[in-house]
DNA sequence: CCAAAAGTGTTCTATGTACACCCATGC
DNA sequence: GCATGGGTGTACATAGAACACTTTTGG
């Protein structure tokens, strides 16, 4: 019933940087091709924690949000034979990075907009978590993790719009956010250009859902 | 970066039997617990098709819709040490089934309400694949694969009403179906207690897609 | 005082929901 | 002719989309 395999870990991590939706991939040593980090199981007692540990090895952060993506396991997407990945997608808080640290890891962020080639089948997965992405934010509030934990409304409008690659409008988006209750103002404002904004947090006991549209009534 | 682990596939086979959604489970001997049907990977080329040859050494059935649901791969959930178990939801349509070939596969149908006590994580599995097939019903026209090829409308009615544990509003649904364009009639109707039927069929160039509601504009 | 970003309501349209009766057939 | 399931339309309520100007600060 039970067959030997080669298992891994594959993480697909994004983080918002300079405006843009970026991943964190590897370089390939001499072929230009990049690859999507990866760690296998040795210690780790289940696949959530050595996704963990593998974002923790090239980021330095824990606690960052993870969900498992897919596994993939097709023969010959491997030249040494099957490998099965069970692939995760994390998201990182904007500001949380430590370049050093990435830089260390021998990785970099790549712009989801102008990416590299990639080796094996990881373009295909790498497709299917930005569509995941996508999809997730709009019916829940996944999106509050890529923010840090303050923000103003305009930054949580724009990291939609980042996401989502389309314009909202503020006004809809403003008060239906607000609405939904899962936001909570600071005491604080933020000041810069033009008039200072006020301040939000993600409220810890939100409960963001969405009625799902039906097909069918 | 690789290790070895024990990896298999489970299904969970669900269909539509005597007004119920039932499950396909297999007995374990001699402790009255039931579990999952899964198969290793030997002569597979991949994680579908061994899944989708579990399926078939269980039923007969080939051509049966298959989804992967998830990975599960926790240390612990298995006596025998770590097992990774990559487990796909099957949907066979309704009165596809030969029952004497279920029995000579030494498993059962059990209906999802009434669900005897399972084998080591099996219940969060199976609790997991219920509540997914009702999110994606919701959706996307994956009820179409528990019926027959034709079916009148009541029994597309039906079908939603078992799924989602609720009751429908007659007109309402057959409006929007069929506002959906994703059914055509066929040239016959169905006889039976009461006036006959018109019978539909699944579009082959349906394209099923809903908008999603979104949280936030 | 001007540039820059924050903040704020209303109207119109589309979608969803609730609801009750006649129709065609088999027995 | 009656029991059984099939088939049909309308009115009301809710949600979504479009839209422009005023406010507050820093330089």
């Amino acid at each position: 019933m039970l067959t030997l395999s080669d298992l891994e870990v594959r993480v697909v991590v994004f983080t918002l940087q300079n405006n843009q939706l970026q991943v964190l991939l590897h370089p390939i040593k001499g072929n230009k091709l990049w690859m999507l980090p990866g760690c296998g199981l040795l210690e780790s007692a289940n696949l959530e924690s050595a996704a963990a540990s593998c974002v923790e090895g090239l980021t330095g952060l824990k606690e960052v949000f993870l969900e498992q993506l897919y596994t993939y396991g097709d023969a010959g997407r491997h030249p040494q034979g099957r490998v099965v990945s069970v692939v995760y997608f994390a998201l990182l808080a904007a500001g949380s990075l430590s370049p050093e640290r990435i830089e260390l890891a021998q990785a970099a962020w790549q712009p989801v907009g102008e990416l590299p080639e990639l080796a094996g089948d990881h373009a295909e997965i790498l497709t299917y978590a930005i569509r995941r992405l996508r999809y997730k934010i709009e019916y829940s509030a996944v999106g509050f993790e890529l923010l840090p934990e303050v923000f103003t409304l305009s930054e949580l409008q724009h990291t939609y719009e980042l996401i989502l690659g389309e314009q909202l409008d503020k006004r809809n988006f403003r008060r239906r956010i607000l609405e939904a209750g899962i936001i909570e103002p600071t005491p604080e404002r933020r000041s810069g250009e033009g008039r200072p904004a006020q301040l939000y947090r993600y409220r810890a006991d939100a409960v963001a859902e969405v009625k799902a549209r039906r097909l069918f009534p």
